[in-house]
DNA sequence: GCCAACGTTGGC
DNA sequence: GCCAACGTTGGC
């Protein structure tokens, strides 16, 4: 099982709106730099990831849960870009910010702390737990 | 609203 | 194949 992060500004899509899609998830879609889009094809049904809100809130609000792998992005014809499918499984009862991120030397070494652009990144086991801990879950 | 960091594009 | 120019993202 691998962990995940994945990026959105809650203008665009909020975590709000990602749980009331509840079991039936939602495409992750409009990625188009290639670094997220290679993440997105190597996660496997069941991975989990953290939904974090960028711009205003910037913090991890939720954790959520691989549900299709790979597969064309329906907002493109263009055939180079692909997303995955995920579903809200639980919100963190105390959201994580990115202040608290940095203030954390276990998550110094965060890809959200080093590449703050990528919209999708790899998250390590160690980073997973310690931030569900900080997030009350 | 600004700007730094980064990725992508296109001319050479 | 390099690199300058440009566009986008996201933190501040």
């Amino acid at each position: 099982m691998n962990y995940w992060l994945f990026k959105s500004e809650p203008s665009t899509w909020s975590w709000d709106q990602q749980l009331a899609k509840g079991e039936e998830g939602e495409e992750w879609d409009g990625v188009r730099n290639y670094q997220a889009r290679n993440h997105m094809r190597d996660m496997k049904i069941g991975d989990r990831g953290f939904f974090y809100h960028s711009q205003t809130e910037k913090a991890i609000v939720g954790t959520v849960e691989v549900c299709a792998e790979a597969h064309p992005d329906s907002t493109t014809d263009d055939e180079r870009w692909e997303c995955v499918d995920i579903k809200a499984i639980e919100s963190l009862k105390t959201p994580v910010t990115l202040e608290m991120v940095k203030a954390d030397e276990r998550l110094s070494e965060m890809v959200l702390v080093k590449n703050s652009r990528l919209s999708v990144q790899p998250v390590t086991e160690a980073e997973w737990k310690i931030i569900r801990k900080i997030g009350g879950i």
